[in-house]
DNA sequence: GCAAAAGTGTTAAAGCTACACCCATGT
DNA sequence: ACATGGGTGTAGCTTTAACACTTTTGC
């Protein structure tokens, strides 16, 4: 291979932002550092892009390495390049947000790892810009869990519309109408009614729905307003 | 300065895609490149980030290299890293959004870069993976600016209704009525009449409006519609 | 039977779309 | 005066928020 007459190289790092829902807050996963620098401090976990890895691929890698879980839900939300973001060396870090079904992390793994599921509002000082991160991941939630049907990567395969209601009301830090969300949520066709209930609940059982994906994919534009609705093409 | 124990140290470009408006459709500021790799061809402007140099300084230094401008609306959109993306050395690249007042650009400058204004509809083949970049960017822009008043940056200082929705008939590639468009946007709040006419106009003058850049902040989040309007926080 | 949580219905207000009329301007 | 494009108003429909009652379940 050929190379550009360029001389600056860069280290390229990958992090990730790792959300869950315990059913009643929203966490996420950190690691207690048991390496240096910044040894015993809280960070995100991560890694370093390897020469034949895509992206995409690195992110999946660091992932499973810790969760020991595959296709879950991960986008890249932006990459963070101040000169002196990190004390060691300069590296470019390429910022991925990941949403789990907490139930299913591979629990062996993350201690390996020395890694903690940490409820957002208990959040520690983390290393560099790591808390940044954090904080654009979240407004990403936000943005887009308004928007979109995302929260459902959050829950398990089946589940209640009370849960993904608290999932919301987790998300937003606010109460919502049980009646509204209810209506609001079914209302965009996505969920399918599976006729089972909740056996877990002590009191009336709630219906377990599963999302239809296929209309997921299809409908991922129909909120919005600034633009006539029935006008927007289902495929932008 | 120490260095990390990893042997992987990656080329960073960045690629910018430059939006503008010529007040009847959307253009693309596009380079035919005179040098190698690909040489002849058509491309997005880019450059290779500096060592000592933040992502978004990069950015600004390669737009106003080309177009003399600064202070124009940048966004980082997405870093590409397929590891065969540049077939000349891998090389990660950092995508960045423009949206200029077209008006504004030094046209000397763009000319000695071999850059030329193209009607999106035109776009030749780009090099690479410029095609998906733009793609990317086209998504970004539409999504973005049916929720956000984001199509303000690609028009003068003042302009006229007309004006703003000629432009995002171009955006959406769609007819917009007259009359309900010039409500909407007049019910955000965000224009400050100044009392001007459009003294271009043959016919009926119209009046000129500005963005209160203020509000415009404040009500970024004010055009959502999953979760009750009126109890989101102005700023999450 | 009672407490706790789930499910459903209604109503009033707000917002949206579609449409029609009048006004300003240059030829 | 007429053609062109700008500005405003309204009726009917849809969507939304706010709210109350009934049902299921375990104790």
């Amino acid at each position: 291979m050929t190379r550009y007459e360029h001389p600056t190289r860069i280290l390229v790092a990958i992090d990730c932002i790792i959300f869950g829902f315990d059913g009643e807050e929203l966490d996420l996963l950190l690691i207690k550092r048991n390496f240096e620098p910044e040894k015993g401090k809280w960070s995100l976990m991560g890694g370093f892009l390897n020469e034949t890895e895509d992206l995409e691929k690195g992110a999946e890698r660091i992932l499973y390495d810790l969760t020991g879980l595959k296709n879950i839900f991960v986008e890249q939300i932006g990459t963070f390049g101040k000169v002196s973001r990190d004390p060691v060396e300069r590296t470019l870090s390429v910022v991925f947000f990941a949403l789990i079904n907490i139930a299913d992390h591979d629990q062996e793994a993350v201690k390996a790892h020395n890694a903690n599921w940490i409820t957002l509002g208990k959040k520690p000082k983390l290393i560099f810009d790591h808390d940044d991160m954090v904080r654009m991941a979240l407004e990403h939630l936000r943005y887009n869990a308004a928007l979109h049907p995302l929260g459902f990567e959050l829950l398990p395969e089946r589940f209640t519309i009370p849960q993904l209601q608290k999932l919301y009301e987790a998300i937003y830090d606010m109460k919502l109408d049980r009646r509204n969300f209810s209506r609001k949520i079914l209302s965009t066709g996505l969920l399918i009614d599976t006729g089972e209930k909740d056996e877990n609940s002590t009191t009336k059982k709630a219906g377990l729905f599963r999302l239809d994906r296929e209309r997921y994919q299809k409908k991922f534009y129909s909120f919005w307003n600034f633009i006539p609705n029935p006008a927007l093409p289902e495929a932008l």
